[in-house]
DNA sequence: AATGAAACTGATAAGGA
DNA sequence: TCCTTATCAGTTTCATT
């Protein structure tokens, strides 16, 4: 299940997170190699997992998501059927974009995107009413100053 | 530049959040239309700039980015000058994945993929003598429970 | 919204460095 | 082992109906 992964390879990948939708021949191109190598490539590292699924990336304003929270969340409960209920609490609510177990002091960070601050609130009243957290801060973003996914490979 | 979406162009651009590596063909069948309509519709959204660039997910751990901070920070200063140079880090270092501009006590939240936390720390050393920070918290991620950047459509 | 045609692309086979 | 070339079914793109 090892997988060696070469300098192609970081090339092709970085060329794929600048904008996966060309051609084999244009991301050849621009890796210095050609269609074959390149496509065999690709095949290897998404069978590894490396390579994962192909997305496109939406205007979240445009769309009426206007309100981001980056919300921290300290509690005092740490046994394993408490976590287990807090984790799929997360997993299912898609306004969760992100959700990170920390070290330290905080124990959750969670990014989350709702239309609105009344959506972050019925979004906030769920969870505390579906598990019991000690302490919640929600901060709130007045701009997305940068976001990206790509790797500095 | 105002555009008009309506539920079919939300259906596509849902499947296209799924999986944007698929022929229009089976697009169109998801949604529930034909080629041609769908064609025509991704072509407006995109010109439009509602739908953007299109990536891939790549495994961050397996190309040894084990480590993920977010950082908050608190800054005493707030002159256009100090702003700019700030806000120009932050594009510019490509360990920097997110960046917000928060309301209220903390002024900007940093999401920063790195390989190590040695790597950090040269980020953080890096950034504090490029620009003059009140404080900064660190926030380690030890595990990563949810990532997706899709909207809830 | 469907049809269809031309250009382009993905996926694989055969053979060479 | 990895690359190049050749091939062709499938796909995108777009004009016409």
């Amino acid at each position: 299940m090892d997988i060696r992964i070469d300098d192609t390879d970081r090339k092709i990948m970085a060329a794929l997170q600048r904008d996966a939708g060309r051609s084999l021949d244009e991301i050849a191109r621009e890796v210095g190699s050609s269609k074959t190598p390149v496509w065999n490539r690709i095949r290897k590292l998404r069978d590894a997992g490396v390579i994962g699924p192909q997305t496109v990336v939406l205007d979240a304003e445009a769309l009426g998501f206007e309100a981001c929270f980056f919300v921290l969340i300290r509690t005092s409960e740490h046994e394993s059927k408490w976590q287990k209920k807090f984790l799929h609490a997360l997993q299912t609510r898609p306004e969760v974009q992100e959700a990170h177990r920390l070290a330290g002091d905080i124990d959750y960070i969670l990014k989350v995107r709702v239309k609105n601050a009344r959506a972050y609130d019925a979004f906030y009243q769920a969870l505390i009413s579906e598990v019991r957290v000690y302490n919640v801060t929600a901060l709130l973003s007045m701009e997305e100053i940068k976001s990206t996914t790509a790797l500095p490979l």
